[in-house]
DNA sequence: TACTTGGCGTAGCCATTGCTATATTTCCCC
DNA sequence: GGGGAAATATAGCAATGGCTACGCCAAGTA
């Protein structure tokens, strides 16, 4: 099983190599905000287990089990921001938030989750209707 | 600034004294699933940290800044039980999904999702078109 | 081709939080 | 009041995941 750590390194990269072709030592420190070094122990690790494949100061490629990974946790992470967006989160807490939980929920909460958002989709009345019991909640206080 | 683990000790704390009248070194094991080993180290920071004030074989009680926070400890783990039963998680994943997120959500986010659980609460018509939906999304697949 | 330099890797440290093994204290029962 | 068991404390180890300091590689420039 993969750490919380390993996830948001493999989330990464996935995310880098989505949008660029290719997840650089240098582009996955400068995301996660964390030292190079640190990068370059945990590129090993992730090796190690499989989810990619490295080559020192070459390169690295996502095994298919890391990119069936990747994907998942990608998916997962921008499900969980729309998520704490609907229910009207303020922009500037929701990235941080999201790091920390996306790793501790199971597949069952992150389904039902999923099903709420639609739920909201389906009809624009009900976010609105979150948002007045919002501000009458403020009211009373 | 309190680490999830130190969440965890407190939350439990708080919950045995106002259950029983006292948190014992074997209850606090018992309940967070580790040692009592682990108890006593991490009792003796929260006494470093001006949590708890501890006698060695004795006992321990909260300080002012103990219990203001462990009632926001155990108030906030009993919101997100009910959120996630709300939006129908399946009860046995609720706990351990909860002991994970708890620690990982801003104080905005916490009421977001209070205003989400009363805007349920309010007409239980809202959560039966949410299985509704779930069901509609099921059958899809 | 040789040098330089920025990127990367390694070694070793630290904090955190769990564990086991062992020591100490307390409490209960005789 | 003393002995022994249960509870608790301490010491020391391990895994994780950061960091700093320093060494190495390779791409690009002169
Ligand atoms: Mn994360
Ligand atoms: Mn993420
Ligand atoms: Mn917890
Ligand atoms: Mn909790």
């Amino acid at each position: 099983m993969a750490t919380p750590s390993m996830e948001d390194y493999l989330e990464r990269i996935y995310k880098l190599i989505d949008e660029k072709g290719y997840a650089r030592v240098s582009d996955i420190a400068e995301g996660l905000e964390v030292h190079p070094s640190s990068v370059t122990k945990m590129i090993q690790k992730l090796d190690k287990d499989n989810y990619l494949i490295y080559e020192k100061y070459r390169g690295l490629i996502l095994t298919p089990k890391g990119k069936k990974m990747g994907k998942r946790l990608m998916d997962r992470h921008e499900l969980l921001e729309n998520f704490l967006t609907t229910i009207g989160v303020h922009e500037d807490n929701i990235y941080k938030d999201v790091e920390g939980i996306e790793h501790h929920l199971s597949w069952d909460s992150i389904t039902c989750i999923e099903t709420l958002l639609e739920y909201f989709r389906r009809d624009p009345n009900r976010a609105d209707e979150l948002m007045n019991v919002r501000k009458e909640l403020e009211a009373e206080n």
